[in-house]
Order: structure tokens, then sequence, then C-alpha cells
DNA sequence: TCGTCGTCGATTGTCAACAATCTAGCCATG
DNA sequence: CATGGCTAGATTGTTGACAATCGACGACGA
């Protein structure tokens, strides 16, 4: 039911590895439980490093435990999404700023690279391929930026927002439009112009959430 | 050698808040390490818990597992507070514009009482409860912002914080001028002006880093 | 027929013992 | 005397079994 047949993880935190690309790639479903004892079996270890996996998750937000009942995989809302983009709209221009040198100089290929990555994955209309290039492209603005704190911050995000991207596709109804969005940002952010980063963030969070949320149904 | 000694914690995770609580009181210090074996027994618990508690608190940034090695509680850099400060400059501002409505209504006598309890407490040179005013101070903002991830953002940097400022006290050589900053900065939170806000934080920030780290020693 | 209560099965939380690994001290050797 | 390997103790990682709890099914009574 899971699919670790490759790697074949011992039991450290690989096991935690190993449940969150299960999550992410949409094995179980958002909602679905998390069975202790027949995820162990499956695994062929015992139930001892598979909790641990589980508080990992449980931080991270991708699992949510009740006491008692169980762990269930988390249910990332639009509205959480909107925050986040409400927060990453004051952080990414500033990350942007700190990894402006870097972008401009040795790393530069690496921008370049995800913006060709991500234009050819929505050519292709690829939508997990196409997900993975847009989170690299962000990805790489706290990476580059030197700044151990925001880097730890897109870490927490990224997981969520991948999770919503897999299960929610309307973000990505127009995906030449994202192409176009982001080959922006690159061309803003090696200029190091800050303030135009930051618009061209918010046009694209706008295109984003507009096509998104249908209607509440919680 | 800890202090649950009142609360008589059963099992589930208020062994995470008296681990929490003893590291952050000093009851371990900085680098010691936490034996699972003896604090089980201390706690009457077994190892199991325990072990959980760890992890959380591992992914809370208290503490830190190197593997076969141990636990050891974390020693929180200056450096670290410096780029938690950055990141700060750039969301504090947001989440008392976001709380202002709150602040200037139903909700205005905690943060007049939070400025009361810092000056009286800076007065009194009452260094412990300062840090727990100081820091109620700050998180009003993020609770009442209403927003969900800025609540939880703050909530992983009050740990850290706290437990740097309960070993370095070098930023507290002038508390007057805290008591002093934080007056100031809660007038301009009620005026709802988001670039003072963002300015007396940024002066706030720079009269304690400049007090604060002496010389590295790592 | 509907509501309530008790029991059963399943699942999670906890425990104590076993295996794997690391550090410290000692002895032999160059 | 310094250095290398080795053994012993301690500590963490893992396992399987036991206890506590919850949800659901079914019987009973109004």
């Amino acid at each position: 039911m899971f699919e670790w047949h490759e790697k074949r993880t011992t039991t450290p935190d690989g096991v935690y590895r190993v449940l969150r690309a299960a999550i992410l790639d949409g094995s179980v479903p958002p909602g679905g439980q998390l069975r202790e004892a027949h995820i162990a079996a499956d695994l062929g270890i015992s139930r001892s490093p598979l909790r641990e996996a589980l508080t990992l998750l449980e931080n991270e937000g991708l699992v949510v435990k009740v006491p008692f009942r169980g762990a269930f995989v988390a249910e990332v809302s639009a509205e959480e999404v909107a925050e986040i983009a409400s927060v990453r709209l004051l952080v990414e221009p500033y990350a942007g700023e700190l990894a402006a040198d870097a972008l401009r100089g040795a790393e530069r290929h690496r921008l370049v690279k995800a913006t060709e990555d991500l234009r050819r994955t929505t050519d292709e209309d690829d939508i997990p391929a196409s997900i993975d290039a847009h989170l690299q492209f962000h990805r790489l603005f706290y990476d580059l930026s030197g700044h151990g704190v925001l880097r730890e911050l897109w870490g927490g995000w990224e997981t969520k927002l991948r999770l919503y991207l897999s299960v929610d596709h309307r973000s990505y109804d127009d995906l030449h439009e994202i192409a176009d969005d982001h080959e922006r940002l690159a061309a803003v952010a090696l200029e190091g112009d800050v303030e135009a980063f930051r618009r061209e963030l918010a046009a694209h969070f706008q295109s984003a959430l507009s096509a998104g949320p249908p209607d509440k149904e919680t």
C-alpha cells in the first residue's frame, strides 16, 4: 500500500520520508487514517520508530493526531495557503534581496534552470513535475539567502503547499501564465529590485488564488 | 533534579511541558545532556513517552539529538536571534496592523496590562518576570492578529528567544530603556501607523543587540 | 419503532526487556 | 613515554507484549 519498495529504509527517520512521500504522492488521501500497526507491518518495523515519524509529521502539519483515535493526514485549507501567501509576500522579497548577489553570480544557472524547468513542464502539461519546478523556483531564494531562519520558514511551508497543490489543481488552470509570472520574477530578482519583486509576487498570488477556492465546505 | 513536584504530570505531552520548563528555567544548562533513563525514572514514567517529548522539543529547536549519542539542550546563538529579529522586522508590523482593531477595541486592556507589567518588572529589576512580560508584549500582536500562520511563527520563536534571554542577560543592561521602547511601540500600534511601528521595532532591536554579543566563542 | 445501555472488537498509549552503538579506561607495543 | 587496539560500562534504538480507551453493533425496554 505504500511505496518504499526501492529504498528499503531501515528505521531512523527514513520512515518519516517514506510516509511524507506517500502522503504527498496522494497514496493516502487527505483525511485518511494512518493505522500504526498496519503501516509498521508493511514497512517491516516496529511501532516505536513509526510513532516517532508520525510525531515529526504532526509537527510539520502534515498529519493530525487525535488521542486514542489515531493519526489522520491533514487537509490544508485554502485559507491557510492564503495566510502563508500573505506572509511570503513580506519575507520572500527580503530573501530575494539577500540572494541577489548569489543569483547574479555563481548560482545564476540554478535560477535559469528552475525557470526553464517550470516553462518546460507547464508546456507539457506535466502537473506533478510543474509543481516540483514551481516549488523549487521559490525555494531557491530562501536557499541562497544564506539566512537560516528564512530557509527553515520555507521548509515548513513547502510540504503544506505541495500537499495543497497536489490535491487542489484548481489554481493551475492557466499553467502558461504561471511560467510567465516566474520569468518576470526571475528578471526582477536579477535586477535586485525588491519592490518590483514584491509586486510581481503579489500578482502571482493574485492570479493563483483568484482561480482557486470554489466555496467553503467546512 | 527536575521540578514536576507540583503538577505530577501523568504521561501524554505534559512531559513535554515539564522538560520545556526545566530547560527554560535553567535547571538543565545549555549543552547539558538529557539522559533518557534517568529522566524517565525521575518522572516515574517509561522511556516511550519521554522519547516522544524529546522529539517534540527537538522540532521546536530546544534540544538537539545526535544518533546514539543522546539529546542535548540547544545553545541559541546570537546570530540566530539576530536572524529571527530580521524576520520579525518584516512580519511583526504586519501583525500589529492586523491586530490594530482589536487593540483599539475590546482587547486594549491586554496591551495596557502588558506594557504596565513590563514597566513594573523592569523597575523592580525582576529579570525573569521582565522576560515574561517582554515576550508576552510581543506575543500579543501575533495573538490578536487573527492570523494562524503568524501566531505559529511566533510560537516557534518565543521559546528560542526565552532560552536565549534566560542565559544571556547582556541584552538587558538597560532595563528602563526597554520599557521605554515598548511604551512607544504600544503607542504607535494604537495609532495604527505601520511604518512607525517598524521604525520603533528596529530601534528596539538595535538597542538590544548592540548591548549584546561580546565576541564569538564558537 | 425508536432510544438507551452494555459488550465486543479494534486501535492507540505505555511498559519492560533486548540489541546496537558509542565513550572511556586499560593494557600491550613500538 | 606515546600510541594503538581492545574490553567494559553506559546509553540510545528497537522490539514485542500489556493496558487503556474509543466507536460500533446488537439486545433490551418503553
